[in-house]
DNA sequence: ATGAAAGCGCTAACAA
DNA sequence: TTGTTAGCGCTTTCAT
């Protein structure tokens, strides 16, 4: 027999505070919102009523009128640990702010993005930070109509929304440039097919794509330019390299567009019986936990995810104050991280 | 000369829907929320004037009076691979409701779950999910008693909120029992340790330690029982297996608490010019796709994330429907995943 | 089966 | 500086 749950006891209003603290609603209200108009006196009192009584107000109810406080980060795929950082770099510049994070979790395809960005401008949030979307611009100029909007990850510039990303075509340079000089010729990439025309300008895996190429020809390489097309997926990685492997003359080196790539490209040149980086070098981008790790030990490309995020948390929260002002778009420079799967190709 | 931003068009209400419908608002509102009292006729007009307009509820304005339709999963350590197999399950049990799912981010320390937990709450979401969380026994009955509640990943019985865990106890035999059957006896622990007894018999870390012990004397290896207490970190495991490679004599097994331990440990034992497995044997627990990377192939305990995110989701839904209903608690078995991390011994 | 009307907790225009 | 009051968009009695 168990005793039936007790109800949850009403909760502590704006009007509860006011009449403990001997004021008008708005006079709380005013205090919550560090808004102009009240003397210090009243001031004190009411905080001292709200810690007393222990109030926190109601977003549902704040919502209907100005805000929620809340910032909504669409993370397209939770297992990437390069988002982590992203999200790290965000969450420590809000920290100190009155604003909350909630994250819609992991959309891949436009429908699903669509649902949640939907979800989250339906809760009234105040802002918007979305990572590395795969949507239209179309949907994205509009989700930015309606609320403040931060793009990551995605180039291409809009005047309605702010952007911050990573300078991929360098990024993908800083590769290339790697591993010529070392002395490899026969490079080769992997990168994440675009089947969608509409954003393929905007998209990061494109951009290292050209950025590959172009890097490959200024080195006079032109001819050695060699793209698996697949995904941006350790399965990816996987089939992109056997691919490769099974070229009549193998490259010496595989730059995946991605550390994900590259973990399934390491797994089909295990399975081939060839070794890194004596037989074939291996490059990554992103600099995730997994290239850190020593028995893996990727040369990667670090794109400082904690900026990113800081930066987008800044402009997003420059937006919400002034919605006019004009769109931003921060590009930030890629670094190399040489570990030990790149090293010089083997004696011919 | 930037044109101005135009000003985001006014929302679509339940007023312009029940004037494009000719119906009222409380026609519009039921069908809205599926409720008795309306006639075919009307639903199929207040439908087709939803679609026409483009309408979606504001989920705020909902709040104040019902529901949000949004379930806030409070997320540990976005990190943590182990999480998201928790996540899929849940989203995909909760996909074809009208739910919207909305993580809490990064929290480490009770202060940042309560902070969470709280914000979640102000924003009148209608039911909560706790991920392996760290607060007080009080907290959490707390939370459950202001909103259904479902906390994964704890051990111990409320009645106040439903629970799914797996049985870490039971997982913990399995390593034991794997490596004892390979002729393994010292087979040593690295353990997260517990600094708080508060919810020392609650946490999963400190059940698999239990749970270590507990086989280790029931194979007869009582006193090779050595635990590292470090924590449940990749650097938690780098220090652990460091303390438990200086023993003067050397286990030949390690039994990490977590993969995440395990990768820790691994990096150790490498550093330290020893072979996995020949020289020692490792164990992680979790089975996270980066014990399943071959080149890594770590044997580990699987939990059955996708399955523990999908009872989580459907006792919540429970709750949300009956709130007295008594309390559940649902418990996984584990099983063993065995790689190539784990081997005999070496010869003496 | 249908609709009018009263809030939910808060903010913001306006009066005092 | 302070308080009064009218909503925000929706749900929910309660008449009809």
């Amino acid at each position: 027999m168990d005793t039936p749950v007790a109800p949850p006891p009403r909760r502590i209003t704006i009007v509860d505070v006011a009449q403990h603290a001997q004021v008008s609603t708005t006079a709380v209200s005013k205090v919550l919102r560090n808004a102009y108009g009240v003397s210090p006196k009243m001031r004190d009192r009411v905080r001292q009523a709200i810690a007393e009584l222990g109030y926190r107000p109601n977003a549902a109810a704040r919502g209907m009128r100005g805000q929620t406080y809340t910032i909504g980060v669409m993370l397209p795929n939770i297992r990437n640990p390069f988002f982590a950082e992203i999200l790290d770099g965000l969450t420590d510049h809000l920290a100190d702010t009155d604003y909350q994070v909630l994250l819609g979790p992991g959309c891949n395809g436009r429908e699903a993005e669509a649902k949640v960005t939907h979800a989250m401008i339906d809760r009234s949030m105040d802002g918007l930070i979305l990572i590395a979307p795969i949507s239209t611009r179309a949907h994205l100029d509009h989700v930015a109509a309606t609320v403040p909007t931060v793009v990551v990850g995605r180039h291409g510039r809009s005047r309605a929304y702010d952007s911050v990303a990573d300078d991929d075509f360098a990024g993908a340079a800083l590769v290339v440039d790697h591993l010529a000089d070392l002395g490899h010729t026969r490079i080769a990439h992997i990168e994440h097919h675009e089947t969608d025309r509409d954003c393929l300008a905007e998209m990061p895996n494109a951009i290292r794509a050209a950025g590959y190429q172009q890097a490959m020809r200024a080195r006079g390489l032109a001819d050695e330019i060699d793209i698996a097309s697949t995904t941006y997926t350790q399965d990816g990685g996987y089939l992109g390299a056997q691919q490769l492997l099974a070229r009549p003359v193998r490259p010496t080196a595989i730059f995946a567009g991605a550390d994900i790539v590259a973990m399934g490209a390491l797994d089909a040149i295990a399975e081939a019986g060839l070794r890194v980086p004596e037989d074939i070098s291996v490059a990554g981008y992103d600099n995730t936990t997994f290239a850190a790790f020593r028995p893996i030990s990727l040369t990667s490309v670090d794109q400082a995810g904690h900026q990113i995020g800081a930066n987008a948390a800044r402009l997003l929260l420059d937006r919400i104050v002034d919605r006019q002002r004009p769109a931003a778009q921060v590009r930030l420079s890629p670094t190399l991280v040489t570990r030990h799967t790149t090293a010089p190709p083997p004696a011919p």
